[in-house]
DNA sequence: TAGATTGTTAATCGATTAACAATC
DNA sequence: TAGATTGTTAATCGATTAACAATC
């Protein structure tokens, strides 16, 4: 891939800006300043338009940003215009809350497997998918063209699985095992840390009595 | 609240800290220097040092850092000293999924309360709670001293639910529902927006192919 | 054309890293 | 004491904000 080095900074944003952008376009707005998004997004309005233009010229002087365009743009970016294949292990509360949520099939993510290490749930149903023995990661992954494993396993264990799921070729671990995982560089790993995310709110709710 | 302005990088470390020296301190680790501590955590030697140094001096020369005593540290400028009253609003899976965690009650938050709109669902027992009837809230948050809701809805009625949270006297929502919320400045807000996480692994996977 | 707003360069601000005197 | 490592100041790096010429 090409491109100068994007900060982690610019690309944490531009979710939000593919989400505002589309609750404008289900409003049916067609076009929008940097200083006008700069008041619902909360970003200043130069942030908006030096975050734009690292990936292109989207805009035109006097008039702003045509809406629909510039979420297809953003789309893009993200990588939402094309499909990955993902599996799930660990079909507990969380997995399954995730498995139904049908946001992320709509962005191009289907998860194409549910896998547990729990004899007494392997053979369940959930939506359309029975739960399988995590024995069989590896063949599925292979045959399944496989892009990405979502951990919601517990500490113990998640490293182990994400040995297993690196070398049967998955690219991408979407982690929310507390911990953090230990992969060859090449794989990306985006961690849901739900511990540190509380302690976090219990900082600042100290702080701020 | 005294203490300078601490930035949010520096806050968002904090719990790192606290879990990798809970590691330590699992494997009767004893001390530590700021140089070892950099190695698996990843940070800098000199960032650990400025960051324990915006809250206090916890090391000594020619020693380093008593690991114990900079966890237990540690956890009170989390706030993990105190405890907090939590309702969780939204009892579907992933609602479920966070009332069974048993790591949030040990760091001091205990849920008091579940709650749901959906007929089908009040009435349903949750470990030792009884899902209540969301037209509870106001009550039930006024007669047990909650500080804490948690918001597991969907993005429909997380506004309003979070209106009326704030009306009643609490002072801070975790938020799972994928949107801001607009609430007084008093009020914090820690998002956890899972869409924005899936889309991030999404535009690092598309990178580094 | 006149007005508006971008794209982009320059200035500022803040966070990270380096260096080292203090001291255990 | 000598060696190690902190606490802290100074230097560097990077991100945000401001400014404005280009241009629709």
């Amino acid at each position: 891939m090409a491109g100068k080095n994007i900060s982690m900074a610019v690309i944490r944003r531009l979710p939000k800006y593919y989400r505002y952008l589309g609750d404008l376009l289900d409003n049916d707005v067609q076009r929008i300043s940097s200083k006008e998004l700069s008041e619902i997004i909360g970003f200043t309005a130069s942030q908006i338009r030096q975050d734009l233009n690292n990936f292109g010229g989207f805009g035109q002087q006097g008039y702003g940003y045509n809406i629909e365009a510039l979420h297809t743009e953003i789309g893009k970016i993200l990588g939402l215009d094309r499909p990955y294949n993902a599996i799930l292990i660990g079909a507990g509360n969380l997995g399954q809350a995730i498995a139904n949520y049908s946001g992320f099939r709509k962005a191009g993510f289907e998860i194409k497997g549910l896998f547990d290490a729990n004899p007494k749930i392997i053979g369940l149903k959930i939506r359309e998918f029975e739960i399988l023995d995590s024995d069989k990661i590896e063949d599925f992954v292979k045959e399944n063209k496989i892009d990405i494993g979502i951990l919601c396993v517990p500490k113990n264990g998640a490293q182990e699985l994400a040995d297993r799921l690196v070398a049967c070729g998955i690219k991408g671990l979407w982690n929310f095992a507390p911990m953090d995982l230990n992969v060859p560089e090449d794989i990306i790993v985006e961690n849901v840390n739900l511990t540190e995310s509380l302690f976090t709110l219990s900082y600042l709710m100290k702080e701020d009595e």
